[in-house]
DNA sequence: AACGGAACCTGAAAGC
DNA sequence: TGCTTTCAGGTTCCGT
């Protein structure tokens, strides 16, 4: 599923896609992905726009464009923007004909997400955008202001790290893969992280999104449960095998309603 | 504030 | 084989 690396991985790509590039034609199917958003109305409004620049926060892309729009998406659970080869594919929510003649599809079998076009200056006040805690990647640069984030809350830490008004950009793998690799127990009160830890943990998850994003090579991303994916992951999934770091045997449960992955031999509840 | 659970969706996989 | 159930997880919402 899209997490930070895999819209990262997006923005990129519409960045040799879509960037600089006019709109000529939209064609949208009503409904999810678009919100409170009539399909002819927002072809009219994006026809003749011209692409200024790509930028993400967290899960979301942001799809600048001229006149002082833009076009937020998020890829929600199955979303993905794919170049049109032959024909329109399955699941197409919103096409775009560029001037360069090429169609760009926004493909979401479940149609889990989301699409709104906005003024420029209503991005701030928006309740969705405004919400966003700093990006995970940026953060991982600094990997002491992990901290003081974590300090604000006594939720368990893989609960945190999945709340995106703290911290935007980490799912459900991504933090399971970091919590295993420092070896924190996901259970562990967030505010608990000793300053060290905490720093260990900010890198950690550089390190897990950033190696995530070297794999991708093709044009199209592949979302880990779809069939040809094969799993790339140290216990994301992998409940039953041996742990690569102890060879403790993985184990699964639920924690708000997820699963949480990890070794309870090597991630101890010590902090 | 925190937490559990449900809803939104569909396709793949597992179960029968 | 074919039908039914379960599971997947990003986000929001509702009740406790």
């Amino acid at each position: 599923m899209p997490e930070l690396p895999e819209v990262e991985f997006c923005a990129r790509k519409l960045r040799g896609w879509l960037d600089g590039r006019r709109i000529d034609a939209v064609e949208a199917t009503p409904g999810r992905p678009l919100i409170d958003v009539d399909p002819v109305a927002l072809a009219r409004d994006l026809v003749g726009r011209r692409v200024a620049g790509i930028r993400r926060l967290g899960k979301q892309l942001f799809v600048d464009l001229s006149g002082e729009r833009c076009l937020l998406v998020h890829l929600g659970m199955t979303g993905k923007w794919v170049p049109r080869a032959a024909q329109k594919r399955k699941h197409a929510r919103l096409s775009l004909r560029l001037d360069d003649g090429r169609w760009l599809d926004f493909i979401d079998p479940r149609k889990f997400g989301r699409i709104r076009l906005l003024r420029s200056a209503a991005l701030e006040s928006d309740p969705e955008i405004g919400r966003l805690g700093p990006d995970a990647l940026l953060l991982s640069r600094q990997p002491r202001t992990l901290r003081p984030i974590l300090q604000r809350t006594k939720r368990a830490i893989k609960v945190a790290l999945l709340d995106q008004s703290l911290l935007a950009g980490v799912g459900n793998i991504y933090a399971a893969e970091a919590l295993h690799r420092v070896r924190v127990d996901p259970r562990a009160p967030a505010d608990t992280l000793s300053p060290r830890k905490s720093a260990a943990l900010a890198r950690a998850l550089g390190a897990v999104m950033t190696e995530s994003l070297e794999r991708e090579t093709d044009d199209e991303i592949t979302y880990l449960q779809e069939a040809r994916a094969s799993n790339p992951f140290d216990v994301y999934g992998r409940e039953g095998e041996a742990c690569v770091q102890c060879g403790g045997e993985i184990r699964r449960f639920v924690q708000q309603a997820r699963s949480t992955f990890w070794c309870p031999r090597c991630q101890r509840p010590k902090i």
